[in-house]
DNA sequence: TGAATGATGCACT
DNA sequence: GTGCATCATTCAC
């Protein structure tokens, strides 16, 4: 089980950002589906993305999880990322040696920042392109929303709304949008430690 | 502490 | 053929 702590916010085909800029395709039709629904894409080759369709059936939408903080399953989660990253040629073609170092390096990374970026939320969930689809409202899911219990609801200025990361592409008018929203000073937010 | 870089597969033009 | 909604490592400061 783990907190959301950051996401970000992608609209219709009018967002240049978004994957249904081009409109429907195979790839994304997802997005112009039910509320509620998972999209995930491979993004850079090596990296899959989870998303959250969002608006109502037939219109484009979706939130993508950037970073999540961990609260129970931490070993279940270190395991299911050494899973994935051990699907990387990489890691797969190299010495046994450099395998161990590359567990070695994983058992030490702080439970903080065991899911702090969109391809690390995807990974310590085991979460791939083929959960694309997946009904993440229905409670018999094995990866599934929950809401947070209302004594536990962030005050506003524990917010912070900031433009989106790496978007540059679409132009300063939707690069510049203010929709990433992360937990204010949160350990588990992605990038450096001063970005927070 | 930050910038540069390499790894990697697929959707889209 | 091109260009990504990334991450970890390396190197310079």
């Amino acid at each position: 089980m783990a907190r959301i702590v950051e996401v970000e916010a992608y609209l219709g085909p009018e967002d240049l950002a978004s994957h249904a800029r081009f409109g429907r395709t195979a790839r994304n039709a997802v997005m112009f589906g039910l509320a509620g629904i998972a999209y995930v894409y491979l993004v850079y080759g090596m990296y899959d993305c989870l998303n959250v369709v969002t608006e109502e059936d037939g219109v484009a939408g979706a939130v993508l999880i950037r970073a999540v903080e961990p609260l129970e399953g931490i070993e279940a989660m270190r395991r299911a990322r050494f899973v994935v990253e051990g699907r990387r040629r990489a890691i797969r073609e190299a010495s046994d040696e450099a395998r161990a170092a590359a567990a070695q390096r994983l058992a030490g990374v702080p439970v903080t920042r065991l899911a702090s970026g969109p391809g690390l939320v995807a990974a310590a969930f085991g979460i791939d392109r083929t959960w694309t689809g997946t009904d993440l409202c229905d409670p018999a899911s094995p990866v599934r929303l929950e809401p947070v219990p209302a004594a536990d609801a962030l005050a506003d200025d524990a917010v912070r709304i900031t433009t989106r990361i790496g978007v540059g592409y679409a132009g300063p008018d939707w690069a510049d949008r203010p929709l990433r929203f992360v937990r204010r000073s949160h350990p588990s937010v992605s990038g450096p430690a001063a970005a927070r």
